[in-house]
DNA sequence: TTTTTTGCTTTGGATGTCTAAGTAAAGGGG
DNA sequence: CCCCTTTACTTAGACATCCAAAGCAAAAAA
């Protein structure tokens, strides 16, 4: 039989590769702005949005962490300057995080790790290599994440204790 | 404009909800084995190894940690019996961290994230889709960890497939 | 032999992360 | 209106990761 997983051990190969340079990049890059990579992912998801801001809770259920760790993220991040709390007018249990240009111009130091390695080696290359190039990485992505909709619509905060299957 | 497929933005997308993915399924999966993604990680590293052992110093290049937390980790991954040490004989200097039969039985508690997610998947494709999808993955990653290289020899499982080009 | 380099550990401290418990606001009956 | 539940966030306490710097021991070089 020749089972030939080939092809299977090479996509998995290639793909920690991708995981790998990524998460060492972003920890470079976060040090070399005196940020954390936590505290980077904060920044980046607030710039992100059109009104840069957001609450702790939309902050944890994106970072895929417990919000209590989002509190202490965005303390210190406040303390640096970086962002800003401010209750809300409608709903005052909530609380809108909203970077600051300090914390614009921090994100300006640490440009996101992808967009660094990636981008522009992805323009150079001819259209029909791009397409697909964006089909597979579609295609890869659906696959790695189909499951996490269904089984885990907020996995992140504290609920799944359940987890162990059987 | 309108459509103005944004292919670099695209591409991005999809980069992001891959590395998002496996991040918390990996956390995810550690947790149900009763263990933390860093001594996990440890104890994949040492399974792939022919052997299934390794020296602390190749543990943190691979892992691009420092050393003294690969000493912390194997402290705590020997006490609970999943590694061991043991000098090497050849230099005294070195200290050889082999997976136990205990910790290969973790690891299968944990299988890989990637393994768990991605395989299943990948073997149901055509072939030529298989084909496709491990070229482009194989051609972001090397985009991606390019410059990586000075910093990382030996970075991947077992083999490197065929290197990245100058 | 003496010095330097190399591999690993120890120390001390910063940070991230969680769970559990607490506070405060909103919403729903009764 | 009052009580109860839910929701959003914070606080408190406990671990775990991670690092730089210093220490130690063995190998290599001078």
């Amino acid at each position: 039989m020749s089972t030939t997983p080939d092809r299977t051990d090479d996509s998995l190969i290639a793909l920690r590769r991708i995981l790998r340079a990524t998460e060492l990049y972003e920890r470079k890059l976060a040090r070399s702005a005196g940020l954390t990579p936590p505290k980077l992912r904060v920044l980046q998801i607030l710039a992100a949005r059109p009104d840069g801001s957001a609450t702790p809770k939309a902050l944890a259920v994106q970072m895929g962490v417990a919000q209590a760790t989002v509190t202490a993220l965005v303390d210190k991040l406040e303390a640096d300057r970086l962002v800003s709390r401010l209750r809300s007018e409608t709903d005052r249990r909530q609380t809108n995080v909203a970077i600051t240009g300090a914390g614009r111009d921090a994100l300006g130091q640490a440009p996101d790790a992808l967009q660094q390695r990636f981008v522009r080696a992805f323009e150079g290359l001819a259209d029909w290599e791009q397409a697909q190039l964006v089909s597979s990485l579609e295609r890869v992505a659906a696959m790695l994440d189909a499951e996490e909709m269904d089984a885990s619509p907020v996995l992140a905060v504290g609920d799944l204790k359940t987890g162990t299957p059987s």
